[in-house]
DNA sequence: GAGCCGTGGTA
DNA sequence: TTACCAAGGCT
């Protein structure tokens, strides 16, 4: 449902060429300066994007902030400075650089797409929309988005910035997640076929900077004259949103056995949550209350004594509460499985973070 | 297509 | 504290 209130709407359609060229020019003096961006001077002077550079940062800004992602890309960049240096090297290596930036389907697609640009592809990245859409955690934002930035191709970048920005435009009111449908037809049909790169990256800041969720700063706005929600100042009822459901709160116990230094991990199973990543021994996380026989989960027999309070960690779908046990071991000969591992503080570096919380809990 | 999949910051 | 939000993708 696209402009219900027809008479209230300007013609945008007659003035797209103006409103791209007041974004590019906004863009071109007041973008953000980001480490892997090349700006346009730079490209001007004939300086080009690094596809896997791009592809980095792309990846690990998915659902992530730019704050919270940027000190991962040039620990990745520099520990692993091409895509084939990815690729060569082990994927627990990878996994534990990855602790901390959740998502970790994203860190397990990475070294498998690092394998197959490797092995199928060469080393380069291939150049077109379709071909990147083919690879394991690249989808429409990130094809599009590189498509548009490393090779010049005249895609739709739609991402959760351009979302918001372009519901307010043309005030959408489908509720997301229905609502994409018209935002990507609206956003595709706006899009600039020249610089497009630039122009994708110009909305994104656009809506990071100045079109942000609670408080738009609409006096800066380069748009604001093509705003439909801006005009009828219902600017923060964009974008419309099915109302979520409250998240269920799930139990379990986790075990920390200690050994002079070491702590006793186990490498999770490779699917689902924190899927292949270290973690700590315990019951599985399940709604209605602890569990009642936590001594039976316990990866053996020991002295367990219960660490007051308990860990609190939010997860996307559900909130978590973990009850911690502790014992400490002498016994050099303890059957620990071929999961376990005898972990040093290094090694603890690659937990994920809800276990770093049930460590530092003790 | 709706549910699954992390974490940290902010109001 | 609670709720929402941030450069999505996979099944």
């Amino acid at each position: 449902m696209i402009n219900s209130k027809k008479d209230t709407k300007p013609n945008l359609e007659s003035n797209y060429d103006e409103m791209r060229a007041r974004l590019l020019h906004w863009y071109d003096s007041e973008g953000r300066t980001l480490p892997w961006r090349i700006r346009p001077e730079d490209r001007a002077a004939g300086k080009n994007a690094d596809p896997y550079a791009i592809w980095l940062s792309e990846i690990m800004l998915q659902q992530t902030t730019v704050a919270h992602g940027t000190p991962y890309w040039h620990k990745f960049l520099n520990e692993f400075p091409t895509v084939t240096d990815l690729a060569n090297a082990e994927r627990e290596t990878v996994l534990s650089l990855w602790a901390g930036l959740g998502y970790y389907a994203r860190a397990r697609n990475l070294h498998k797409c690092a394998v197959i640009i490797r092995d199928d592809y060469n080393g380069q990245f291939p150049n077109s929309e379709a071909e990147l859409l083919k690879l394991p955690g690249i989808g429409a934002y990130t094809a599009a988005t590189m498509a548009a930035i490393c090779f010049d191709e005249a895609t739709n970048i739609v991402d959760g910035n351009v979302e918001r920005v372009i519901s307010r435009i043309f005030t959408i009111e489908e509720p997301l997640p229905k609502g994409r449908k018209d935002i990507r037809k609206m956003a595709g049909a706006l899009a600039s076929p020249q610089r497009t790169g630039d122009y994708g990256q110009a909305l994104m800041d656009l809506g990071a900077m100045i079109c942000t969720p609670r408080s738009p700063n609409c006096s800066k706005c380069v748009w604001q004259d093509y705003c439909s929600a801006f005009a009828a100042k219902t600017q923060l009822e964009y974008p419309k949103k099915a109302p979520k459901k409250s998240l269920p709160i799930r139990y379990g116990v986790v075990f920390i056995a200690i050994r002079g230094e070491a702590v006793l991990l186990e490498t999770r199973p490779d699917n689902g949550l924190l899927g292949g990543m270290l973690g700590l021994p315990g019951t599985d996380w399940a709604e209605g209350g602890f569990p009642t026989d936590p001594m039976n989960h316990a990866p053996f027999k020991g002295d367990w004594q219960a660490v007051n309070g308990e860990v609190r960690h939010v997860f996307t779908h559900f909130d978590l509460r973990l009850a911690v046990y502790r014992a400490v071991f002498d016994e050099k000969d303890i059957s620990i499985g071929h999961n376990g591992l005898w972990a040093d503080s290094s090694q603890r570096k690659g937990l994920p973070t809800v276990f770093k919380k049930a460590l530092k809990a003790i």
